[in-house]
DNA sequence: GCAATGACTGGTA
DNA sequence: TTACCAGCCATTG
């Protein structure tokens, strides 16, 4: 039971990570991507977009932490309503702490 | 098989 | 920090 319809190969690895993000936290396409190991961002998002209906998408948000426009009223609500590191604007996420699969080279030097 | 589309990303000014 | 451009790759018609 993956999703309606018939799900690519590819989209189901996508699914997989994307469920696989815990609440509180969220990630970047381009990060989902890497944990998928094919494909792209875009692909990632256009994933979503079709197959994305069964799976925490708005976890997923920009590598800036702003989720689409398409999103932003939804997402922003799930993920303050989860606890998630909104920026300063409160428009944003900080990928720098909401990011489940922290990178030492992303990491804050300073922080 | 070809061309067009898309919930993106990184570099430069 | 904001704005513009080119690259990327799977899905769709």
């Amino acid at each position: 039971m993956i999703a309606p319809g018939l799900p690519t190969p590819f989209a189901e690895d996508v699914l997989d990570v994307v469920a696989s993000i815990p609440p509180g936290s969220a990630a970047s396409y381009g990060d989902v991507a890497r944990r998928v190991g094919r494909g792209g961002p875009r692909q990632v998002g256009t994933t979503l977009s079709r197959y994305g209906s069964g799976v925490p998408w708005w976890r997923v948000v920009r590598a800036d932490g702003s989720p689409a426009p398409v999103l932003a009223d939804e997402a922003l609500r799930r993920l303050a309503a989860e606890g998630a590191p909104l920026a300063a604007d409160g428009a944003r996420v900080d990928l720098r702490r909401a990011r489940p699969w922290p990178d030492p080279a992303l990491s804050d030097p300073g922080g």
